[in-house]
This record gives structure tokens, C-alpha cells and sequence, in this order.
DNA sequence: CGGAGCCTTGAACGGTTTCAAAAGTAGTGG
DNA sequence: CCACTACTTTTGAAACCGTTCAAGGCTCCG
């Protein structure tokens, strides 16, 4: 349902960029938008930085990384296709507190504060859909922490392999993304999927994995 | 800076409450609005409710908690006087995720879905502001969340006593509570409260506890 | 073909939790 | 005002889970 309101809003944000372009005749793109293209390993934006606008994922996937005190890194937030980023920093009118990687090629367009704040204002509703997405993107941060917290680590896996399988299931995810998601290490991840393929639960075929008992393995995220 | 922007938020909605409340005249509080007193314990809302709409709290402490998985409990968010609770919920269009109690004798103010709607609807920027709160909480929760997955015990226990100690001075934490706010265990708190006191970073004088370095003390949280 | 990045495995270590039991503290009602 | 009850604090010892470090093999891509 979230999907839903955010097609809204990109849709409209989007009528309104047609208008605008235009409006602009022979100009490419309206002045305060660019287009970007990522490689996997690129970063959009970096950790200190000052937002300059919101970005709009149009094909591929970038993660919100930031690196602990020890040097570790975390996944804390993802963004595919028809999704944006930026927002919480735009917003907040805070540095970035993450930074932007590209973890498949990407091709990003960007948006300047100044429209972005423009569209704002010529419908507010918007700012009510805005609020709802980082309500929802809340929620999921501070039940995150309590799994954190109150999960071992092989129910945390569990969790994120079907959380990132379900909501990504077109990128391939490696071992490393899946320990920076959930608060883990590489060998460890790599450990307890073969404790699960062991068990029938999923599959591995090199480095894809396959789920074979869905519900064995929700009941594996839910429980201790 | 949160908090002047809070404060401009309360001032513009009770401004509107007090016209609202003068143009019915006798009526002792507006339609949609309540008044409740909570003891310590007490619980404003509970995980699975259907938000009603929006507290404010006019004097004491409300502490979010959930309960994973094994039975631990966890404080996710805290909202002293002059801050609003039930705001995510209520703008993520979502049942409750958290249960609110009362850390201390606490006085709230309930307002009804339908009159924030109508407040928004009439000072279009609130949304604006809201959005600034939600993201900066939101801000705190992800980086909350590596904290957890990054460090050790005392760094955790370390930032958290700066945290409450600074942001909520007049409440008396117990060890409990400092334990389900950075994700440990009450035992784990009292032998690292005791080593800290130790080296002479903190006094404990029964339930008391007084920062002495505090510089030390920040260098605890932010490293290892 | 070469190199970078990812996967895999072993063994050892260490920090936290867990459980339990006792003492202290606060708040309640007779 | 005291006694009772419930909650919080405190301490010990044992167990365990997951990390860490290091080294070798694999895979994909240029």
C-alpha cells in the first residue's frame, strides 16, 4: 500500500515536471533536475553532506550505508525503482546521516530543493503522502532496533532474507549485503544459510538463494 | 532546534484550540479534545490500537515500549512535556507499533484525528514541521539501530545516560529502564554502571546517578 | 588471463546473557 | 506509624552465542 501512495506522489510530482519541461520548450530537462547514471559501487550522496534536493530511483537500487565506530558497515534503508531518497535530510534539514551507494547499476534523477518545496506548495496534500511514507519508514527502523536487540542471529537472517527476497527480489544479494542488513558478518550469514539449506529450508545454487519453506522460515524470523 | 520548532507547532495548535474552545463558550474543552492524568505505569495506548489521534504531553513522561519476541521490553522513543505522541501511527495510517506508558505521573492532551486533520488542513505548513519531527526521529532510530549492532555494552550504556540525563534531567532513571533503552539488561547495566563509578567517570549515590566526566564519558559512547 | 571482490572454512576467544537468590527501597493501607 | 507487598537493585558463577582473524578458493568482469 505504501508502493501505492508513492506511485501517487511520483506520479504527480512527475505531471507537474512534464508541465514545467514544457513550459520550457527546447530544454531537456526543467532547470533544477538532472539525471544520473550510477555503477554498482558509486555513491549518490556521501554521510556530512548537505541534501541539495530529493532523488527519485527510476531503474535499479541504492542502499543508505553507514559505517559504526569499529569500522563495520550497516545497510540501515533501501530505495528501488519508483522509490526516492534525500527525503529524510531534505526535511530534517540535517547533513545526511548515511551515505547513498549503488548496489545494481542505477539511474537516478534528481530534484532541487527549491522545486521540490515549490510542488510542496502547490499541493500540499503531498506533504500529508510525504508524511505518511517516513512514518512508515520510522516504524521500520525502531521495530528493527528490537529485532536487533532481542533476536539471535539466525532469526534475524531469516527475517531479512525474506524481507529482502520479497521487497528486492530482482537483485541478486550477496552474503556481505545480507550481514549489513541485519547487524551481522559475512561468515556468519554464510554459516547459518548453510545451517538452513541443511535443513531444506532454502536452497543455494552458488550464490543465488532460493526459498523452499516459506512458512518454516517466517516462523523462524518470528520466534526466538 | 526541534524543540523551538515544537513549541511553534503546540503554540499555532492551542492557539487553535482556544478559539475553538472561546467560540463554544461553556463547553469546558472543544469537542475531540480530553484530559487524563497517568500514574506511573498507567498506559495511554497500547501495540494493535487504532490511533484516535494525537497526545500531547502537558506534564511528565511517556516511554514507547515493545516487547519482542522473547519477552524483553524495549523504550524506543520517550516524549517529555511540550512533545506529541501517536503522531506516527496516526499519519502512517497504521495501528500502534508501541505501547505508550507512563514513566512518570504524566498529564495528557488528546486530540482527535478529526480536529488535527482540520488544523493541518487550515495551517498547511504544520505539515512541514511534522515532517521535520518525524524524520529527525526517524534519524534517531536508524542510528540508534547501528549503535546496537556496533557497539559494546558500555559505549551503548555510556551514550544512553548522556541521552536521558541531558534530554530528560528531572526524571529519576532506574537501571531497568536504562536497560531497555540501549538493549541490555539490568544486571549488565549495574556492574557497568559500577565499573564506571570506579574509575571515577560517574557517582552513584543510591538510585542517583552523577556524571563527573563527562568528556570521558562522551569518548566511552563514541568509540568502541 | 589477471585481478578485485566475494565466498568459505577452522579454531579460539571474549563479552553478555542467563538464572537464581538475597537485600534494599518505595509506596500502600490498616 | 508500622507492617506488608511489590518492585528494584545487587552479586555470583556458568554457559553460550557470535565475532574475530586468517588463509584459501571461487567467480565475475575487464
Amino acid at each position: 500500500m505504501l508502493g501505492v501512495r508513492k506511485w501517487q506522489l511520483m506520479k504527480e510530482i512527475f505531471t507537474f515536471f512534464g508541465e514545467k519541461i514544457e513550459a520550457d520548450a527546447q530544454i531537456e530537462l526543467a532547470k533544477g533536475t538532472s539525471v544520473r547514471n550510477l555503477k554498482r559501487g558509486e555513491q549518490l550522496y556521501c554521510t556530512g553532506e548537505i541534501p541539495t534536493g530529493l532523488h527519485f530511483i527510476r531503474k535499479g537500487l541504492i542502499g543508505l550505508v553507514v559505517s559504526g565506530p569499529t569500522g563495520n558497515e550497516y545497510l540501515i534503508r533501501l530505495a528501488k525503482a519508483d522509490q526516492y531518497l534525500g527525503h529524510r535530510s531534505l526535511f530534517a534539514a540535517e547533513e545526511h546521516h548515511a551515505t547513498a551507494v549503488a548496489l545494481e547499476d542505477t539511474e537516478v534523477v534528481s530534484v532541487s530543493k527549491a522545486i521540490v518545496l515549490r510542488v510542496i506548495e502547490t499541493w500540499p496534500k503531498i506533504s500529508l503522502l510525504l508524511l505518511e511514507a517516513v512514518s512508515k519508514e520510522l516504524k521500520q527502523a525502531e521495530l528493527g532496533r528490537v529485532s536487533l536487540a532481542d533476536k539471535n542471529v539466525t532469526a534475524r537472517i531469516a527475517e531479512s532474507i525474506l524481507f529482502l527476497k520479497t521487497r528486492y527480489p530482482e537483485h541478486q544479494w550477496t552474503r556481505r549485503e545480507i550481514a549489513e542488513f541485519c547487524g551481522s558478518t559475512t561468515p556468519t550469514v554464510i554459516r547459518t544459510l548453510a545451517k538452513l539449506e541443511a535443513e531444506g529450508i532454502i536452497r543455494q545454487e552458488g550464490r543465488i538463494i532460493e526459498i523452499l519453506k516459506r512458512a518454516t522460515l517466517l516462523q523462524l524470523a518470528e520466534n526466538l
